[in-house]
DNA sequence: CAACCCTTATCT
DNA sequence: AGATAAGGGTTG
């Protein structure tokens, strides 16, 4: 379908070679895009797409790809259990499918690193909510989560080995994780200072029963980039309606994430002064205040 | 069940 | 070769 081409928008980060950053949506090179909660795997119905037909990509994916992109059914339609999909085990599986790296967009690192700098830990909700607003599955995020805290927790560790016992000097302030990806918050958004993403910092703790916190008990505006991005989206696109039915699928179909990006990057315009993750949040703030008739 | 951790596989 | 998304095993 409508794979939106190149990026039409035309993004700070021309500086980077790289422009297929511009994509909102992840290269997935194959199939995948397993969704084991929600309902659809909102990546699939987007387009999660194969951006780019890279040669091994379609090499590779020829043996039995479903292909999320092409054909949305790809994936069994395990509504509600998920793991209950036992599909087609009669050929023993005797291809053992072939992993597939996704190349997330930079966009998309842009906003989960800016998430991870405030929390480590998502609730299961926010996950999902995350991945609904990144044209992401569920499994991705929470992946990519567990990955930058095993990154994070080694960069630590190099940086900060040990105290000589083995104990992490506690006393000091523990390094923040740089958030990696700075091309994001200075490509993109082509903010120079190093500014502490540091202010809303509410450390996740694994401790919280995550049920007990649903994001909606929180959302408060102490929260911002995430209920911003939700409440942005469905102000904006939405109703504001919040079916507990329909989450973000919705309006994810009918419209791309592109115009995320596209909105992130009309943000990072006005906003290139600032800090990535401040940039988000202003960004947010002032959507959040936005009703739909005004925007 | 989710998090941790290691490993594997893929992309740059 | 390095970075890292994803697989898989283990644990609480």
């Amino acid at each position: 379908m409508s794979v939106d081409p190149g990026c039409p928008q035309s993004l700070p980060c021309s500086e980077a070679p790289n422009c297929r950053d511009c994509s909102p949506v992840p290269l997935t090179y194959g199939p995948e895009e397993d969704c084991s909660s929600l309902p659809m795997s909102s990546a699939e119905l987007l387009h999660t797409e194969t951006a780019s037909p890279l040669p091994y990509a379609m090499d590779l994916l020829t043996q039995d790809s479903p292909d999320s992109s092409t054909s949305p059914k790809a994936k069994p339609p395990d509504s509600g259990s998920g793991e209950s999909t036992v599909k087609k085990e009669d050929t023993k599986a005797q291809v053992k499918k072939q992993k597939m790296r996704t190349v997330f967009s930079q966009t998309q690192l842009c906003v989960l690193n800016d998430r991870f700098q405030k929390q480590k830990y998502l609730s299961l909700q926010q996950m999902h909510e995350l991945s609904g607003i990144l044209n992401l599955t569920y499994k991705q995020v929470k992946t990519w989560f567990q990955n930058q805290r095993m990154k994070s927790k080694r960069w630590q560790k190099s940086k900060w080995p040990k105290n000589g016992n083995g104990v992490t000097q506690k006393g000091s302030a523990p390094p923040d994780y740089p958030g990696l990806h700075l091309n994001c918050s200075q490509g993109c958004m082509g903010n120079t200072p190093s500014n502490p993403p540091v202010r809303n910092s509410q450390a996740w703790n694994p401790a919280w029963s995550d049920q007990a916190w649903s994001s909606q008990s929180w959302s408060s505006h102490s929260w911002s980039t995430q209920t911003w991005y939700s409440q942005a989206w469905n102000s904006s696109f939405y109703n504001y309606g919040e079916e507990p039915g329909q989450p973000y699928v919705q309006f994810q179909q009918n419209y791309p994430v592109s115009d995320l990006e596209t909105t992130l990057e009309t943000a990072g315009e006005s906003l290139k002064y600032f800090g990535t993750s401040q940039a988000l949040d202003l960004f947010l703030n002032y959507s959040v205040n936005m009703q739909p008739d005004d925007m």
